[in-house]
DNA sequence: CCCCCCCC
């Protein structure tokens, strides 16, 4: 054919061997090929960056921009198979071409993955699925679903998870992959789970195909990748054993020292000595979960600490011994105790590995980081460090007018307890789980819970505690609710319950032994306004126990005040 | 189709 610019156009048929498309056009800058005779009839190529186009009449065009020819007509052996044509409407489509590391040609594809087939063999009804493909990506945020293999290492990988809602319940996992040009993230459900999740280890590379893809939801991930995979029923992974060009995963250090410039929330990569590993420890969290977890003490060669926590799993099977060096990719930093990390479900945790800046840290720290006077970017948790503490006589949140911003303050003190309201102390809450709000006994004997709109035959003691707390030069009224009331008394809302129903003597005496009591309170103050009434109300977040050190040093303080 | 990221 003659091209626009006058040179000659060669067009191409080409073959898998069941059908033929002879729908193919070489760019000119190819013509080399065909004119030094390299790409003839029977050859075997690769193709590698193709654009398809629709024509006037409904066909499809495709032009060839770069190529390969890979096998030559003897070596191939002339024609393979009986090729049928290739009809796109209809029934059969299939036409063997090569695609093969496509990506880096490819700069306007938003996910420029390597490309390559597994078998090294597409059909051309993938081929143009897939350049279809790549313009739907382009000019749409919708899900999108066509097929491609991908060569990618798994960097992080999540445990099963099963989930439950309105919508259904399953189960997932998720990984992450690496390769040349990027990340991302890929999702399995139920079946895909089963399918692959033994399979998958990370560290490894694989060939992914049949994914489709969808636009990521950002609030979630911290992948550099507008797009995220989820696998299907088709899709399919198979491991690769030639992954020298793979990229491992890509971790950008942050020096321990450094984190003290960082924001809040960032999400970091750090590595460092694991010079102390705590004890793992179960809590539970605010939607009553159990979990495990585990602070790890980290030092690198800034000879600034920082504790880094592990959860679940990570935190139980964690060996800090030997003092290995740890790399935590994705950690989050929070600014619990001034500066610290936490592991969230995306963060890797590599124990010893295998990278440069590990080895350098290990010589670091075995000749001379061992014994480096380290200063934690992180406070001791406890009572007696006083800087977390806002601490204040009574008097003066009264003489500060605390309270009167528009957000509530907190103040710490040192008080004792010298009187508390029996009365009222407790009262009949919704048995629900998660309401406590007061019930009202009905006609029928049974509890009515108005914000559950519901009736019970039993109802839950909960406390509301008023209680006068008195320093050297002031008093004050708080109010404790349950968990601070709990500790105060010492005994839980239901047994004092209990006591006051069967055994009066008793529950007063339970007040007798804890008044007099002295102890740290953490307090949130706040101005409300009850009936056109204004005034100051202070209610106990937490109870503390009194630490000697911090009693001298909080009673010295008092006494220079009162002097 | 998930989306939990925790505790002091």
């Amino acid at each position: 054919m003659t091209s626009n610019s006058g040179l000659p156009r060669f067009r191409l048929m080409m073959s898998d061997g069941q059908h033929a498309l002879s729908s193919f056009l070489l760019t000119t800058q190819l013509n080399h090929l065909p004119e030094q005779k390299l790409l003839v009839q029977h050859c075997i190529c690769m193709l590698k960056k193709v654009v398809t186009s629709t024509l006037a009449d409904g066909r499809t065009a495709v032009t060839v921009m770069d190529m390969e020819v890979v096998q030559s007509p003897e070596e191939t052996g002339g024609r393979i198979g009986n090729p049928t044509p290739y009809n796109k409407d209809g029934k059969a489509c299939c036409i063997q071409v090569v695609i093969n590391r496509e990506a880096e040609t490819l700069d306007w594809f938003p996910i420029t993955f390597d490309l390559i087939c597994r078998s090294n063999v597409l059909s051309s009804k993938e081929i143009i699925s897939y350049f279809r493909t790549r313009f739907f990506i382009c000019h749409s945020t919708r899900t999108l679903t066509q097929k491609w293999t991908i060569r990618a290492r798994v960097t992080n990988k999540s445990n099963v998870r099963q989930w439950s809602n309105s919508r259904g319940e399953g189960k997932l996992f998720s990984f992450e992959v690496v390769d040349e040009s990027g990340e991302i993230k890929i999702t399995a459900f139920n079946n895909e789970v089963d399918k692959f999740f033994s399979l998958l280890e990370q560290g490894k590379v694989y060939y992914i195909s049949k994914a489709t893809l969808k636009v990521a939801n950002k609030q979630y991930s911290t992948l550099k990748n507008d797009y995220e995979m989820t696998l299907h029923a088709h899709s399919s992974i198979v491991p690769c054993e030639d992954n020298q060009s793979i990229p491992t995963m890509n971790c950008n250090f942050v020096q321990i020292e450094e984190l003290e410039n960082r924001d809040k929330d960032a999400v970091i990569d750090v590595i460092g000595i694991c010079k102390k590993a705590e004890d793992v420890s179960r809590i539970t969290t605010r939607n009553s979960r159990e979990v495990s977890k585990r602070a790890l003490h980290l030092i690198d060669s800034s000879g600034k600490e920082v504790t880094a926590t592990l959860w679940g799993e990570e935190a139980e099977k964690f060996d800090g011994s030997g003092q290995p060096v740890v790399a935590i990719k994705g950690a989050r930093l929070s600014d619990f105790g001034g500066r610290s990390l936490s592991a969230l479900f995306s963060s890797t945790i590599m124990v010893n590995p295998d990278i440069p800046e590990a080895f350098r840290l290990r010589a670091w720290y075995d000749r001379e980081g061992y014994a480096v006077n380290s200063q934690s970017l992180t406070e001791r948790k406890s009572t007696n460090s006083g800087s977390r503490m806002n601490w204040k006589t009574l008097s003066d949140v009264k003489n500060e007018n605390m309270g009167h911003e528009e957000k509530a303050e907190y103040f710490s003190c040192l008080a004792t307890v010298v009187y508390m309201r029996k009365e009222n102390c407790l009262y009949q809450a919704c048995p629900s789980a998660d309401c406590n709000k007061k019930v009202l006994i009905q006609h029928n004997g049974l509890y009515r819970c108005e914000k559950c709109n519901r009736e019970f035959s039993e109802f839950k003691y909960r406390f509301l505690l008023s209680a006068n707390l008195a320093d050297f030069g002031d008093n004050q009224w708080v109010t404790c609710f349950q968990e601070t009331a709990e500790v105060l008394l010492g005994h839980s809302a239901q047994t004092l319950g209990q006591l006051r129903e069967t055994d009066e003597a008793a529950f007063d005496e339970v007040f007798q032994k804890a008044n007099f009591r002295t102890h740290i309170f953490k307090n949130r103050v706040k101005l409300e306004t009850y009936n056109d009434e204004s005034r100051v109300k202070v209610t106990v977040m937490e109870v503390l126990p009194v630490d000697h050190r911090e009693y001298s040093r909080r009673l010295l303080i008092i006494q220079t005040a009162a002097m």
